[in-house]
DNA sequence: CGCGACATGTAAGCAGTTACATGATTAT
DNA sequence: ATAATCATGTAACTGCTTACATGTCGCG
């Protein structure tokens, strides 16, 4: 599907940016719910640029979006698509077959995610409202607020868990 | 990661089970957050019976899991991960950039949206409970319910966003 | 300089999907 | 029997990750 493409021109869409601007808004609001490593970034800028959709310029070292790229993404955003959220949690693999292992170990796995997951929502909580420059931009305060209460209801689930396994 | 040798030896575990029963419990339960299709589980059931994880017998068709691939997924069972919920959502990414079109196409998706999600979760929850065989699972129950929650949490979300959108 | 740390990029391999091929099953 | 449908499996491709290579910058 290229959503990693539509990404990209939807950025360069709003401002030229450079290769480090891109990564920083990748890892940033976006990696919350597409992420992406550089290895994967650099090769699809590269074929952007063979497909024409982006133009990069050495000495300013920004990318540029063309009208040909900003015309991809336009069809591409009032797309309908299926709705198609992939999630894959191996916790609730190992919690699905917990009743093959101790019960002690459960609460110990439980105990561990829980941890975890409040150290990632504490981080959110800091650092994704930074992020909002723009606030007249709905889509981006809906889908921080998304990831945030995504999150809270995480852990509440794993409390939840905790609680039927401590009896 | 191999998640899905996990999830073959775990059901093998519990039971032997032809191709037919692997294929109707991964498409269920386990479906909702691991998917995998046909063309993923051969190969992977294949390479299981080379590495002596699993025995196929041709006259009963039966899989059975073997001493070493029971050692296997126990070792994986208790094994304490960094929690890796890879959620990638494309409609977010549509959300995100969508003061680049007109607010009634925004309009328009979020309501697609929002007619499949709850057809999805109609089917959820006639289809799930079904599939409880043992009431003594408490994983089982706590994974499904934590299924259809985050299904009717996606809806609020967008019904919220809708909201926004439609002043 | 030259050493270490970090940013950037490449290449190999794993995971997953799509499209297609084969074989079994049912209906006419 | 033959056609249509469905289950099963294969192969090719895309997407993604890991591990590594190169390059660039700050600092002794």
């Amino acid at each position: 599907m290229r959503t990693l493409k539509y990404a990209i021109l939807g950025l360069l869409t709003e401002d030229d940016m450079t290769y480090a601007d891109i990564k920083e808004e990748i890892n940033g609001l976006i990696g919350q719910f597409w992420s992406a490593k550089n290895s994967q970034i650099a090769p699809e800028l590269r074929k952007l640029s063979q497909e024409g959709a982006i133009i990069y310029t050495q000495e300013s070292t920004l990318y540029h979006v063309t009208e040909y790229g900003r015309e991809e993404f336009l069809r591409w955003a009032i797309r309908d698509e299926a709705c198609d959220t992939i999630e894959k949690d191996a916790f609730c693999m190992r919690l699905l077959f917990s009743d093959n292992i101790e019960r002690s170990q459960t609460v110990q796995l439980l105990k561990s995610q829980i941890g975890q997951h409040k150290a990632k929502l504490k981080y959110l909580e800091l650092s994704l409202p930074l992020l909002l420059k723009d606030p007249s931009n709905i889509g981006e305060q809906l889908v921080q607020k998304r990831i945030i209460s995504k999150e809270q209801a995480y852990i509440d689930w794993l409390e939840e868990c905790l609680s039927y396994f401590n009896d």
